[in-house]
DNA sequence: CGGATCGAC
DNA sequence: CTATGTCGATCCG
């Protein structure tokens, strides 16, 4: 396995259009070949804007791909062998953990939308038809494929290449109950089913293979759906389209509860003639489930069937349409099954990744798992492991239900947009769609995106976090306009050409975070009306109690002021001037201050009769009898000078991250989280942690010896898993410790999650503040940003007193950690978290490699893929 | 945190 | 003429 041959060039301008066409064109019948297809794209798309930017973007991805190489290139054959060691050591582990106990199964409807269309509209049959619009199409049939029509394509392009394509609107109404039907069916093989989409689908039949076992065969007998099935349709369950006349509505016809005694011979015979029973394998199962959508729906599905859902959905592909596939749980079959796989049939494995490994001679899923040394060197950590999983053949095997949504948005494509006032009121609209989608669900949160692409297709998007949740029109509205304003202004004075905007919402509460919020504002009330401070009426919500403040407050207060200029703003939004040059104050009005301060002291101490807040300004508790008070003192705050307060914030420094974050002096629990570790640290006597830098600054150095020892590069070994393998156990080389070492390696990741970055203070953004250590005026666009400053100042020069007497190590610059290309997501909640997310904890990698080290280390690996 | 990118349906 | 909409994950600065 002569790695380094395939010096396969990253040689760009290919590609761009490779995408589009593309694929198997078997022969026979009309349709187009490969060339034809690129030919006709090309031509619908050359010189177009959205071509053009294709290339820009290509062209990203082409310098990704050089950086890599040149990257690739630094890399000595000892580094090799070490990674190799160690990711050799992580494959025994995963092999270990190989779960093959379970039946997953993977359904996919057969050009859904598609077939939906054709089924209800039987003039459509044997022609080529596609679901979408002249823009964009959703999906077509296979007739239509022919001729290279697919998914994501524009119709108009898809008319080109197939004139006589019938395009047919999206219709999702029906769609939805089409897929309801079919999920009625799943559920009864497995009622926790994962659905992905409309049309797709993951199943764990574990325990309804076991049930099943016991169950008489006519519990396992389906029926025709009709008067007019005829002999053949017995024979050949998987035969499709012939029941379209018999009343397609009627639904399916489910004997299975009607217990088959039936002393009429004859009646019984006609009941077993139209009937048939299915056995007791996963095979069998998975025939009856597309048997049964067949019957109910007259859609025919796909199925893969296997140990996990990885291998389950990329199986399921293999027999498309209207077949199934299984890979029996055994290893070795698995292996087989990826061989020859592309790599690019891997869910999670893109245009883009593809792009990238085809750079480094990867086609193969074979070839991802010989080229593991050198990919987990060259890609994240999250992507090697990801990539290692792949070649494995392992996914999660079972399915959780997906957690809480993480963001809403909505989006509209139209022609070119270019006033400003058009694009105020479109993006008030889209707040208004996306306050009522949020309704729906009960959410708000706390970061607003807004999206653009210019009319070059260009995409920009731009956020704002405020401090409490928005999830109304004018909330939303209010964050959003200002970003437009931002983005109108940076083109200014060229009006800004869009066909796309967007808003998102995202930062939701946890459930937790929501039931705490809620005690603590509830509690808070309470204790207000004890000191006698609010004037609350009992039956006043907390809404009704902020409206009242906020308005109570209009008395002059600095904020309301801004407010109600902001106000006047949104009737009449200025197009290319000023919208986006208000003063930073104006995101958040006084209630979100006193609401946003509530909470904060609330969370501390809700018991507390007397109640201190804290100046979102200047950070000193005010002990206050009224928000009156409070908000005059924030507006004296305001006026006068930010920065002398700001200078009394507590500093907290975490020697783990070489980090700094500041933080407010109020008593809320992150401070008490940070403290925590404050004096240890500082006193030196974190053994714990000042041992793990140590270890850590150690192979660092040891890193830099490696580097400088070997600039040549030569060819690889044969077999880097045996020399690495044999080097680890005669100790010839890198004689320290090797095993250790390379824990190291595995360990130090972990240690950093936990007590990081939950500490930062939040409050005015885009103010000037002084670093307190440099004493220099910092001009920050945002907090993260300032205390970004400080963190560089420290490292700079307070630490290095620290360090000194600690013997700190500083920054841990590590090229085995910076300059990784960048990675893949590891697809969808489904494709493996389970594997991915369990084995890299702290307790597992260490028990894990210690065993590997004592009793591994020579019937490790055999050679896969032989 | 914010922005860009990737990937899936 | 005419190249989607929605979501989650990851990476980098």
């Amino acid at each position: 396995m002569d790695d380094t041959k395939n010096a396969c060039n990253s040689s760009s301008s290919d590609g761009v259009l490779l995408r589009m066409g593309l694929n198997d064109n078997k022969a026979g019948m009309q349709g187009l070949d490969k060339e034809k297809i690129n030919k006709i794209i090309m031509e619908a798309t050359k010189g177009s804007r959205f071509y053009e930017n294709e290339l820009k973007k290509d062209q990203q991805v082409n310098q990704r791909i050089e950086k890599m190489m040149q990257l690739k290139e630094k890399i000595t054959t000892q580094q090799l062998l070490k990674a190799q060691l160690q990711v050799d050591k992580l494959v025994v582990e995963l092999e270990q953990s190989r779960n093959l106990s379970n039946t997953i199964v993977h359904i996919d409807m057969d050009a859904f939308y598609a077939a939906v269309e054709m089924r209800d509209k039987p003039e459509l049959k044997e022609k080529p038809i596609a679901v979408g619009s002249m823009s964009m199409l959703s999906t077509s049939n296979y007739h239509a494929r022919r001729f290279g029509v697919r998914a994501a394509m524009p119709g108009f392009i898809a008319k080109k290449l197939c004139p006589h394509l019938t395009i047919v609107p999206l219709n999702f109404g029906k769609y939805s109950k089409v897929s309801k039907e079919v999920r009625e069916i799943l559920a009864e093989y497995d009622p926790n089913f994962m659905p992905m989409g409309l049309d797709e689908a993951y199943l764990n039949i574990t325990e309804h293979l076991e049930e099943r076992l016991n169950w008489p065969e006519n519990r396992r007998r389906f029926f025709f759906n009709t008067e007019g099935t005829t002999e053949s349709d017995k024979d050949d369950i998987n035969m499709s389209a012939k029941f379209n006349e018999g009343g397609c509505s009627s639904s399916p016809v489910l004997f299975e509860d009607t217990p088959l005694i039936n002393d009429d011979p004859e009646q019984r015979d006609q009941l077993v003639e139209n009937s048939v029973v299915f056995g007791t394998s996963a095979e069998e199962v998975v025939k009856e489930i597309r048997f049964r959508i067949e019957q109910k729906t007259q859609l025919t599905a796909s199925a893969g069937i296997a140990p996990n859902t990885l291998l389950a959905k990329m199986c399921s592909d293999c027999n498309k349409p209207n077949g199934q596939c299984r890979i029996v749980p055994e290893r070795q079959a698995i292996l087989d099954f990826l061989k020859d796989l592309p790599i690019r049939k891997v869910p999670g494995i893109g245009k883009v990744t593809e792009k990238m490994l085809k750079a480094l001679g990867i086609v193969t899923c074979s070839e991802l798992y010989q080229q593991r040394a050198l990919l987990s060197l060259l890609f994240s950590e999250a992507s090697w492991h990801n990539f290692l999983d792949i070649s494995l053949g392992l996914g999660s095997t079972h399915l959780e239900k997906d957690g809480e949504r993480k963001s809403m948005s909505t989006e509209r494509t139209f022609s070119e947009m270019n006033t400003a006032d058009d694009q105020y009121s479109l993006c008030r609209e889209l707040c208004r769609d996306l306050a009522q989608d949020l309704q729906k669900e009960g959410l708000k949160g706390k970061t607003v995106t807004l999206k653009l692409k210019n009319v070059n297709f260009e995409v920009k998007t731009r956020a704002s976090t405020v401090l409490s949740s928005v999830s109304t029109e004018e909330e939303i509205f209010a964050v959003a306009k200002d970003l437009l304003g931002t983005e109108i202004d940076s083109v200014a004075p060229h009006p800004l050409r869009i066909r796309l905007m967007g808003v998102r919402v995202s930062g939701f509460l946890s459930e937790e975070e929501r039931k705490y919020q809620q005690k603590s504002i509830t509690s808070f009330l309470k204790s207000g009306k004890e000191i006698g401070l609010l004037g609350l009426q009992p039956g006043k919500s907390n809404q009704e109690y902020f409206r009242n403040k906020s308005e109570a407050s209009t008395t002059g207060s600095f904020f309301d002021k801004k407010r109600a200029a902001r106000q006047l703003n949104d009737e009449n939004p200025s197009p290319n001037k000023s919208v986006g040059k208000q003063l930073f104050h104006d995101r958040k009005s006084s209630a979100n201050f006193v609401e946003e301060t509530k909470k904060v002291t609330d969370l501390e101490d809700s018991s507390d009769v007397r109640k201190i807040f804290t100046c979102p300004v200047c950070f000193e508790e005010q002990s206050s009898d009224s928000l009156e008070e409070l908000n005059s003192h924030i507006d004296v705050c305001l006026g006068g000078t930010l920065v002398k307060d700001t200078v009394e914030i507590t500093k907290n420094y975490d020697s783990r991250e070489n980090t700094c974050n500041f933080l407010p002096q109020l008593k809320n629990e992150n401070v008490d989280e940070c403290q925590k570790n404050k004096p240890d640290q500082l006193a030196g006597t974190d053994q714990s942690a000042s041992t793990s830098e140590n270890s850590i600054s150690n192979s660092s150095e040891k890193f830099t010896q490696i580097v400088s020892d070997k600039p040549h590069r030569e060819r690889q070994p044969s077999n880097l898993s045996d020399i690495a393998r044999n080097m680890c156990m005669k100790q010839c080389l890198l004689p320290e410790r090797i095993s250790q070492d390379s824990e190291d390696h595995f360990e130090k990741t972990e240690p950093t999650e936990e007590n990081g970055s939950s500490c930062f203070f939040e409050g005015k953004e885009g103010s000037v503040l002084i670093c307190p250590v440099c004493n220099s005026e910092q001009k920050t666009r945002s907090l993260m940003s300032f205390n970004r400053h400080v963190d560089v100042c420290l490292n700079k020069g307070l630490i290095q007193e620290l360090t000194e007497k600690r013997d700190f190590p500083t920054k841990t610059s590590n090229m085995e950690n910076s300059n990784r290309v960048g990675a893949l997501s590891r697809g969808q909640q489904c494709t493996n978290p389970s594997q991915g997310t369990k084995r890299s904890g702290p307790t597992t990698s260490q028990s894990a490699s210690k065993k590997a080290k004592s009793n591994n280390s020579k019937n490790t690996i055999e050679m896969f893929f032989k």
